[in-house]
DNA sequence: GAAAATTACTTGCAAAAAACAAGTAATATG
DNA sequence: CATATTACTTGTTTTTTGCAAGTAATTTTC
């Protein structure tokens, strides 16, 4: 009898997602890349969930190692670390503001705008696009810091 | 000196998205049940990727405390248990959809189909609309068992 | 109708991961 | 040169997971 054989996290796409950020911590380290502008690893420290820095750490690894995140030194400021999106962290905006708007409408708590949402239903494309040149903002604030 | 209060996983979000399908195995719960059409205990403890049964009870309960799950017994056979979506985790199609298209393409091994890229790109609407129609359909085929 | 098989869990224990507290190393500041 | 920042690492406790076995309610088989 052999003993059941494990799938590997990759190949299905549901699970290749959860590999790469299916955790409580990576969610929040990504809406902080993504959506809040931070990119410094004592701004991901200072989330109100409270991350433990060495979780922290764990997850920006892992992050770097499924290139989600790249890692730089701040040249103006070398004991600063600077952790920047990639394009394949950056291409998950569409479902991540999904997951958003899912969550504003079940969630009876929500602290999330009416006009996100309504924003998102009524142009997707454009909503994204709006987030995508933040990004591009706070990478342009920050690209003259670490080279 | 007070402590940092830790904020608790609603309000933002990306927080209750990850407080209530931010792990591992969730994901892999909600994906046999939206995208396999699963719904008993055995067929999810059967997946591939082998959950343990013991957590895969804490899950099951988990996503009943959310709402995205109901739980019934089979009618015809009384020692079955079966679960079904709810309107809200049906709601998270889109955006989970969104993540596989991600995935699909960011994963090298990926086994999606590029078929399922194109039509979810093409008409996300549409490609939303028939794996809703297929969870109907398996629903009905299941709910003659439940009452 | 009793015995064996299904089915959905629960329990106990070892291993892994997370939370917490403290320490360290490189750089920067006064 | 001493102190402060900043990004981690290390050690320890607590929590969660993984694994193996057990249990209880049915259902099937003989």
């Amino acid at each position: 009898m052999t003993k059941k054989a494990k799938a590997p996290w990759i190949g299905c796409p549901v699970r290749y997602a959860a590999g790469v950020f299916g955790d409580k911590w990576s969610f929040v380290i990504l809406r902080d890349v993504l959506l809040h502008g931070k990119r410094y690893y004592g701004e991901f420290l200072a989330s109100d969930e409270g991350i433990a820095t060495n979780v922290l750490a764990n997850r920006l690894q892992r992050l770097e190692d499924s290139e989600m995140l790249t890692r730089h030194i701040d040249q103006h400021k070398r004991s600063k670390v600077c952790y920047m999106p990639t394009p394949k962290s950056r291409a998950l905006l569409p479902a991540f503001l999904g997951m958003m708007v899912w969550s504003a409408e079940h969630d009876e708590c929500t602290e999330a705008p009416r006009s996100f949402i309504q924003a998102f239903r009524d142009n997707p494309k454009e909503t994204v696009a709006w987030y995508e040149a933040e990004i591009d903002r706070v990478n342009l604030a920050v690209q003259s810091q670490i080279v």
